[in-house]
DNA sequence: CGGGTTTGACCGGCGC
DNA sequence: GCGCCGGTCAAACCCG
């Protein structure tokens, strides 16, 4: 006998059922749904796995009676764990269930449900013995048993749900992040290529014949910016140099560092800065809780060779086996990035969870600067440190190093992409040491950023790379032209002082603006504009808007336009610039979900900063 | 009690 | 070689 049974997903003013004519309903009761929906994540609809025609025509047969309940008429709303969970609209279950005129129980097989947005698995959960009766609100004691048997049943088969759920969700992070990487990587070589065809004349001009060469051979070597997720070791990292921009960007990894057995080592490298530690460690790197190691000096990799560099940095533990392997994390500078924003908060929210390991008084700044490092995994290299300005304490530096060994939530996302971007586009101005004496940072910084204000600094010349995001200062659009030797300077659009949470999600708009102006301009830029009109195209781009600057066949003088609207348009600044930020970008990556995305998000980004939940936008696969 | 913070000590590089 | 300084450690402490 078949029996009708359905579901109705109401979202809004819309409702959407799903009934089923198969022979047998779920063996559910309608409590069981709701118990069993109660904490579960419905982000979008719901619909059936099976391969039954969800119409919602019964059969006469069972159109006999029909209860509908409303899951949620306890007002207990479901609740999505996921951190975009606040922008998603509302969903009440709304279950139907057919039963029979003498309100006898169905049998049903097993019947499953697909929470589609999510791939969220559901079943109901059921035997062929246990035979559940539709709950009329009157039990009897074997009824309460077989309700508290299903309950338990469900309960079970949520956890395991849930848990799927995590581990789908985790996986998802990690693919996004190993796209990231990839087309980082893609498009990093593409620069490079771009580069070689184009820059190579400029920078002999720059700097001479003879060393020309070495910047041909350098560049003609595979700079992968591997970040983020551990893609393998390099496989040229037989150059003396080539290793650290692998270095700079994989770092990350400690575990591969740990399985490599020892840091790359730079020829060049003096090994004074090894010498004292070429003992020790190779060593697991199962720190995170550091302060319960007996040897303190033998923690983890990444935190040894990740030090905030300059002239303390530990990285040298130099693997006499692997000279040439090694030795670039001797000299490995790096890349930092380092926000300024005005903030009254000890310490700007990006996302990730930090713990303060020290603080020390640092000279020339009567306020204390704290270290912090990630602790979002166990063995993450990535670390931070936060300084108030010594000139005005109202402004809060934050310096990030290192990319992130793990899976990001997405307002963690944010501060990750910024520094892999700053640490792809240092990579590609600084190059090593030695060929840092021949390349002019700001020569490569200009073929990255084309457009430059005073909002942001790039110092490829420091002992360690760092770019620095100045949000402090209203922009000034009339200062487009860069000295040689000045630092490079990144506009950013909005006209105001962003706040310390605006602070948080800028540098991953930075991030994004440096990945999107890196692929879009290096081969733009450099080709066309590489030397002494470099600059221009920056004022060109805001001052005439016919410019078909972008692959995508937008004006970017038109996406900076809208970009200029938005934001007076727009108090928020926040969703302001994102959608700045966004337009700007926005024909850079024609294929890029994220442009889209940061508009979107940005209209429902709640700017007040909390960023964590803002998303203003996400790099490619972060 | 576990996790985070504080803070003095320690380490290592660099400059003189 | 020595001192300075930045970065890190880790015991003690704090807190929920």
């Amino acid at each position: 006998m078949d029996k009708g049974w359905g579901l109705t997903l109401r979202d809004s003013d819309q409702s959407i059922g799903f009934f089923s004519n198969k022979p047998t309903p779920p063996q559910t009761t309608v409590n069981s749904f709701q118990r069993m929906f109660q904490g579960l994540e419905f982000p979008g609809k719901l619909g059936r796995t099976d391969d039954t025609d969800a119409t919602p025509s019964l059969p006469d047969e069972n159109r006999l009676a029909v209860n509908e309940v409303d899951f949620f008429s306890d007002k207990k709303r479901v609740v999505d764990d996921r951190e975009d969970q606040d922008s998603k609209p509302s969903t009440n279950i709304i279950a139907t269930t057919a039963i029979n005129k003498d309100d006898k129980p169905f049998t049903a097989p097993r019947t499953s449900f697909n929470l589609v947005n999510t791939g969220l698995h559901l079943l109901t959960a059921n035997t062929g013995s246990d035979q559940s009766t539709v709950d009329d609100g009157i039990s009897s004691d074997g009824e309460d048993k077989r309700a508290k048997n299903e309950l338990a049943q469900l309960q079970v088969e949520l956890q395991r749900m849930n848990a799927e759920n995590h581990k789908l969700r985790d996986m998802l992070s990690h693919v996004s992040n190993n796209y990231s990487s990839l087309q980082m990587h893609l498009l990093t070589l593409m620069q490079q290529q771009q580069q070689n065809q184009a820059s190579e004349p400029a920078l002999e001009r720059e700097i001479g014949e003879k060393k020309s060469t070495e910047i041909k051979h350098e560049v003609g070597r595979v700079m992968v910016p591997r970040q983020f997720m551990d893609l393998g070791p390099s496989g040229n990292n037989n150059n003396n140099n080539t290793g650290e921009s692998d270095e700079l960007l994989c770092n990350s990894s400690s575990d591969e560092r740990t399985r490599s057995g020892s840091p790359l080592n730079n020829n060049n490298t003096t090994e004074t800065a090894s010498k004292k530690r070429d003992h020790a460690e190779i060593t697991a790197p199962s720190d995170h809780e550091n302060s319960k190691r007996p040897n303190p000096r033998e923690e983890s990799p990444e935190s040894e060779s990740q030090g905030w560099g300059g002239p303390n940095h530990k990285t040298p533990r130099f693997n006499s086996s692997k000279p040439l392997d090694q030795s670039t994390e001797a000299t490995m500078r790096k890349a930092r990035v380092s926000v300024r924003a005005r903030s009254e908060a000890p310490m700007i929210s990006d996302g990730c969870q930090w713990r303060k390991y020290g603080q020390k008084m640092a000279k020339g700044n009567p306020c204390p600067r704290a270290y912090y490092r990630c602790t979002m995994a166990v063995g993450c290299p990535v670390r931070k440190q936060v300084q108030r300005c010594a000139e005005d304490r109202s402004i809060l530096i934050t310096t990030y190093e290192g990319n992130h060994n793990h899976p990001l939530p997405p307002a963690a996302m944010a501060m990750a992409s910024t520094t892999t971007a700053a640490a792809t586009m240092l990579l590609s101005g600084s190059m090593s040491s030695a060929d840092h004496n021949l390349m002019n940072p700001n020569l490569l910084a200009r073929a990255i950023l084309p457009c430059s204000s005073s909002m942001a600094t790039i110092s490829a010349s420091a002992p360690f790379p760092t770019i620095t995001l100045d949000l402090t200062h209203t922009p000034n659009p009339l200062q487009f032209q860069r000295p040689a030797a000045t630092p490079f300077h990144v506009p950013f659009p909005g006209g105001q002082p962003p706040s310390a949470a605006v602070a948080a999600q800028l540098p991953q708009v930075l991030g994004q603006a440096l990945y999107n102006n890196q692929s879009k301009f290096s081969g733009l830029q450099l080709s066309h504009e590489m030397g002494a009109n470099s600059s221009h195209l920056g004022h060109h781009q805001i001052t005439q808007p016919a410019t078909p600057a972008q692959p995508g066949g937008a004006s970017f003088a038109d996406t900076l336009s809208a970009a200029t609207a938005a934001i007076t348009a727009d108090p928020n600044f926040t969703a302001a610039l994102a959608a700045a930020i966004s337009s700007i970008i926005g024909g850079a990556h024609s294929n890029n979900n994220s442009n889209t995305n940061t508009t979107n998000n940005t209209t429902t980004t709640n700017n007040n900063g909390s960023s964590n939940n803002s998303k203003i936008s996400s790099f490619p696969g972060n």
